[in-house]
DNA sequence: GTTGGTATCTGTGGA
DNA sequence: AGATACCAAC
């Protein structure tokens, strides 16, 4: 075909793995290897070759890496781009879903319940059940429901699973079977589908298979591709492999992945799907190229992170190196306080960007967990930084929004019991907790959709309560409308005559003020949605419904609006990052059980993902690589000390800023600081200490009233006598004899430790 | 049925 | 600290 220009560009083994278009093939792209401009490019080349737009399926992480590649695809190839099935997981599956839903007893108009929404399904049956909630907590269940969705294990298969049964059984939890059973029924009674469900159902569907809908999907993508393939679960890769791999296929598939960047077994992630993925089309000619000439960050970064990433036993073997030769030595700062840490933070941002004439869009800065947004967030108000956190709530997660948007489902879908049960009594229309509660005991012993009680109780009952009956009345109306007006149109009448937006404006609180924003805001996405004549365009097809809207934002993460031209700072989770670069990158919070987590710190497995996810985290950076971390931090409205991440200790020295403040590395910061010395080694010894220091009685003592010779309690060290107190004004420091712990003897600063005297 | 106060608890990450 | 759950009083 005409023009290859593009293929000038590549590297030798990138310019393979775009022209290996037939058979399968699997790349091993190291971090800033190219791996995006590779998928492009492989793109374009396919549709060169004269296959159609629409018989390529893409498949992503994100909605923004999609929505990128659908646009470089663009710029190179044209308008013969447009059609192409580039997405996510979830959001193809569930547009397949929706034109196939009548073969699996689904309407096309079907919810997605959210997390809250399966929690809240969850709640309902346990408190139904009459289950403690102590022992069967829901975020547990939801995540074992989800890795038996995972694992292709049906409520039938877990129900006849000794080995499931015992270990449920022998956790005190043998109701977990029914649990899951029960939640699947409720939620197909509503016609929702869970995140996992848009992946388990279309693979039931494929693999039932009526009226051959396999053939039909098997035929249409003939070439599949497959980004950061190590953090696909087993139902991703099994949906993937029934529509490539398959008698008589050519087996046109690509899959793209770095296993030492898989940081998603929590969700079922796992990187045996690369070692399965070799195996499975050996016998099919597999070729494999590795992306090893890393673009993006400069040496010391990159070496940085290759003595990191060795501390992994299992692992792949690669080099990668970096093509930008020496530059900046990593700096490490260290400080007393989350607090402090903020402030650091924004100030080196400040000298960093003052110096090199960084722009405020370069610099990112990364946390483990996303609370940890805050001081970072007032830093910058403080200093009028402009910022933007991303992940954590997001738009659509707000309750005004959320509220709005639960009318909105029921209109579309009236079995909706949890949008239902949020508006029924919301704004407040006198329909009380005890007769929602007699109604929705109906609803389950009857087997039906709460609304189909509602109804009944609503205008046939002779007695019916006025309120009830006004409030079917509304949502009947409403309904009628659905097909008839349009999507922004509906939403704005349900907006007024529900009362929500009376409600909120009512409230002349600046909370109140914003929240009648939000409600507009969503009104504006809904009117876009409704105006947009190009996006959610499938197949040729243009869909505006309210559905189609509903759908969309059930998948949507504040990721996704992430644009290039914003001209502010970065927060966002170590997560989120992936996939991302920037000149400047902060990773904040290098501490024991912060980051590795405390969660993830018990295993080996535990431990090396945490550790890709430091390997993720420093590898953002292109040029200036900042890595912070603090000696003490609040937790719970706690102030808890904290010691040194041990993976600042792999870090190798000869690539670390000369003055920073490593303990073991030994620097000479170390034996000037006055806090060496202050966060203790205590690594093994507290985690096997019982936690008997914290009982309620504890009560700190002031620190001015502490003298040495005095015998004190400390909720984590036990019992101890202080030996001296030195230092002066707000900086002293007590050195204590601890009696019950391994390194008896510990120096600790009274504005921060807190001490009881226990009176001799 | 509603309101407002207090007790309780938070186990990371996210589609 | 901050959200949520639960309970007593209106």
């Amino acid at each position: 075909m005409s023009n290859q220009n593009y293929l000038n560009s590549l590297n030798t083994v990138q310019k393979d793995a775009v022209t290996t278009l037939n058979g399968p093939v699997l790349v091993i792209a190291g971090p800033g290897s190219g791996k995006t401009r590779v998928l492009t490019y492989r793109i374009a080349h396919i549709l060169q070759s004269g296959i159609s737009a629409d018989r390529i399926l893409s498949l992503t992480f994100t909605n923004k890496a999609a929505k990128e590649m659908q646009e470089r695809i663009h710029s190179v190839v044209g308008a013969s781009a447009n059609g192409i099935w580039a997405g996510t997981f979830h959001s193809l599956f569930s547009r397949i879903l929706r034109m196939e839903a009548h073969h699996i007893g689904y309407s096309t108009s079907f919810t997605i319940y959210d997390t809250e929404d399966s929690k809240n399904v969850l709640s309902a049956l346990i408190k139904e059940l009459n289950l403690d909630k102590e022992t069967y907590q829901v975020n547990n269940l939801r995540n074992r429901i989800s890795a038996a969705k995972s694992a292709l294990v049906t409520p039938t298969m877990y129900e006849a699973n000794a080995e499931f049964l015992k270990q449920d059984k022998a956790a005190g939890r043998p109701m977990i079977a029914t649990l899951y059973r029960k939640y699947t029924e409720r939620c197909k009674r509503a016609g929702a589908m869970d995140f996992d469900d848009l992946l388990y159902r279309l693979y039931e569907l494929l693999q039932r298979n009526p009226e051959n809908i396999l053939d039909k999907y098997r035929e249409k993508f003939k070439y599949v591709m497959v980004d950061e393939f190590q953090d696909t679960n087993h139902l991703q890769y099994a949906i993937i492999r029934k529509l490539v791999h398959f008698e008589g296929s050519s087996r046109n598939i690509c899959v793209v992945g770095d296993d030492a960047q898989s940081i998603y077994s929590f969700r079922g992630a796992t990187i045996q799907n690369i070692l399965d993925f070799e195996n499975d089309f050996k016998p099919f000619g597999i070729q494999v190229f590795k992306l090893e000439q890393n673009y993006r960050s400069s040496e010391e970064i990159v070496q940085a992170a290759n003595v990191l990433i060795q501390h992994n036993t299992k692992q792949i073997q690669k080099k990668i190196w970096s093509h930008k030769g020496a530059g900046h030595k990593i700096k490490v700062i260290r400080s007393v306080s989350d607090s402090e840490e903020g402030k650091q933070v924004i100030n080196t941002l400040t000298e960093l960007r003052n110096r090199y004439h960084l722009s405020f869009s370069d610099i990112a800065i990364l946390y483990r967990t996303n609370a940890q947004s805050r001081v970072f967030e007032e830093y910058c108000r403080r200093e009028n930084i402009p910022y933007k956190v991303y992940g954590g709530l997001s738009f659509y997660q707000r309750k005004e929004v959320k509220d709005l948007i639960a009318y909105l489902r029921v209109i579309i879908n009236p079995s909706d019991d949890e949008a239902l049960k949020r508006i029924i009594n919301y704004p407040r229309r006198g329909i009380g907790d005890t007769s929602i509660q007699k109604m929705l005991q109906m609803s389950a012993e009857k087997e039906i959709p709460l609304w189909e009680v509602v109804k009944v109780e609503g205008i046939n009952n002779q007695k019916a309560p006025k309120l009830l009956k006004q409030f079917v009345e509304m949502i009947l109306s409403f309904t009628e409308k659905k097909d008839t007006e349009n999507a922004f149109d509906l939403a704005t009448l349900a907006a007024k005559q529900s009362g929500l937006i009376d409600l909120l404006k009512a409230d002349g609180t600046p909370e109140g003020v914003s929240k009648v924003e939000n409600v507009n805001a969503l009104l504006d996405a809904v009117k876009n949605f409704v105006d947009e004549d190009e996006s959610d365009q499938l197949d040729g097809q243009l869909d505006k419904s309210l559905v189609s809207f509903l759908q969309s934002i059930a998948l949507y993460t504040d990721m996704d609006d992430k644009e290039a031209g914003d001209e502010t700072v970065t927060l966002m989770s170590v997560h989120s990052a992936k996939g991302l670069e920037f000149k400047a990158v902060f990773v904040t919070g290098l501490e024991e059980n912060l980051f590795p987590s405390h969660m993830s710190m018990d295993t080996t497995e535990g431990l090396d993902e945490e550790r890709r996810l430091f390997y993720v985290a420093i590898t953002r950076a292109e040029t200036f690589l900042t890595i912070s971390y603090s000696l003490s931090r609040y937790k719970f409205g706690q102030m808890k000390y904290s010691e040194m991440s041990r993976f600042l200790e792999e870090l190798p020295g000869e690539y670390l800023e000369s003055t920073s403040p490593m303990r073991s590395n030994n620097r000479s910061v170390q034996t000037t600081s006055t806090v060496t010395g202050f966060a203790p080694n205590t690594r093994k010894p507290l985690s096997k200490m019982p936690d008997k220091f914290n009982a309620e009685d504890f009560k700190a003592s002031p620190p001015e009233t502490l003298s040495p010779g005095m015998t004190v309690l400390h909720q984590k060290f036990g019992i101890g006598k202080i030996t001296k107190i030195d230092g002066g004004r707000d900086n002293r420091v007590a050195t204590i004899l601890f009696k019950d712990i391994d390194e008896p003897e510990r120096r600790l600063m009274l504005k921060f430790a807190k001490l009881q005297i226990i009176p001799q």
